[in-house]
DNA sequence: CTCGAACGATACAGACCTGTCTATATCGAG
DNA sequence: CTCGATATAGACAGGTCTGTATCGTTCGAG
């Protein structure tokens, strides 16, 4: 349930001593991190199974062989996107010596974090929502989106639940309403700031 | 820069007695309102022109006829979907008796009502700046995107500006972003009670 | 050294994509 | 009635999509 790629791992079969720099990496890595950034940057509707094989400059079978569909490609997509982010995630609100309320707010210094990478193009999980629609197809995939915002919402619950538990339950969805929005008005401006704004704001809900 | 679809307006051109009562709307609009489902539904990239075509019962040149292309489609999808929100937008804002105050509060009046129809999916614009990510192909796409964005921030601001105009500009984006959560929250989990709840804490902001 | 697993290169199948073309039917205006 | 605009029906072209098959090569383990 939760790795979705393989185990086998080949990671470093040949090339002990790394060759030049770039393809050193295994078949499977590369195909991996092209997709990442295809996926990501254009859709995964809109990125084809050849040219991922292409520009990781791997062979087609290779390909196959380690994703024997697209749709197991985006799933194995999207379990990196949510790893990466539960690290950082546990980064900045992990360390349990602060108090809840230091730490939902540092919520907001990820998403900072995030967005401030020039390679930010928006939430990968919002984006996939939008191309998954409610159709029945892909039960894997819609499996895995709604998973990662099911862990989001029992993080700032039980954040909330330790500040104040008496308003908890009705500044759950406020809460994600301010998460996701600071994502998705990042990502439609450009711009960085709205996280820092969306904190103090969060500062002033929980300050009342 | 405002209207993308054709002018001429053939809407009525024969059947002047309503005959059966489905298929009695002009070949062009009935090419639209598939669109409208099936883009919303599932996407503009997960959609063909030839599925279209078949489920509005149409001719091939027809339907070229009216949309020389499938982006000219999709901005003609876009451009309704745009006018219909900015009618709710009016209609639950649009009150200048009313006070500042109230006018954008009941913002979240227009984001329960959009939520709590049983075809909604999620916020057109987001989904397609999800589709349409940061490519230089379809511009005019893009810019109808943004458009739509400017649009609601101009609101959100000259609303904010009248209530509280010293802290307008750190609010703009927090709002923006409580309201495109507001969207994101209610199509990934399916509920309307984040509207309520956001709306209160759009007030609670404004009454500190 | 030999065998087998992994990889590269490329051709191929069958479906789907956008967009064009031809031929025909209908209907209102002049 | 005739003409032109709009509609239907459907074949077609050229490209892209996912996924499979074929043929070498490389390389490490036994």
């Amino acid at each position: 349930m939760m790795h979705i790629g393989r185990m086998d791992a080949p990671v470093m079969s040949k090339t002990l001593s790394p060759n030049t720099a770039a393809d050193a990496l295994a078949p499977r890595e590369r195909v991996l991190q092209t997709a990442m950034n295809l996926f990501y940057k254009h859709g995964v509707h809109s990125v084809g199974v050849d040219r991922i094989i292409a520009e990781s400059g791997v062979a087609k079978m290779t390909f196959y062989r380690h994703f024997p569909s697209k749709a197991r490609l985006i799933s194995a997509y999207l379990a990196a996107k949510d790893e990466t982010w539960q690290q950082l995630v546990a980064r900045f609100t992990g360390d349990t010596s602060q108090s809840a309320f230091d730490r939902l707010l540092s919520l907001f210094d990820a998403l900072e974090f995030a967005i401030i990478d020039p390679g930010f193009y928006g939430c990968p999980f919002i984006k996939a929502l939008a191309e998954f629609g409610p159709e029945r197809d892909e039960p894997q995939v819609r499996a895995q989106i709604h998973a990662h915002f099911a862990a989001t919402e029992k993080l700032v619950n039980e954040l909330l639940k330790q500040i104040e538990p008496r308003n908890a339950k009705t500044l759950v969805q406020p809460f994600l309403s301010l998460i996701t929005g600071t994502l998705v008005v990042a990502q439609a401006t450009g711009g960085v700031e709205v996280a820092r704004q969306n904190k103090e704001v969060a500062r002033m809900l929980l300050s009342r």
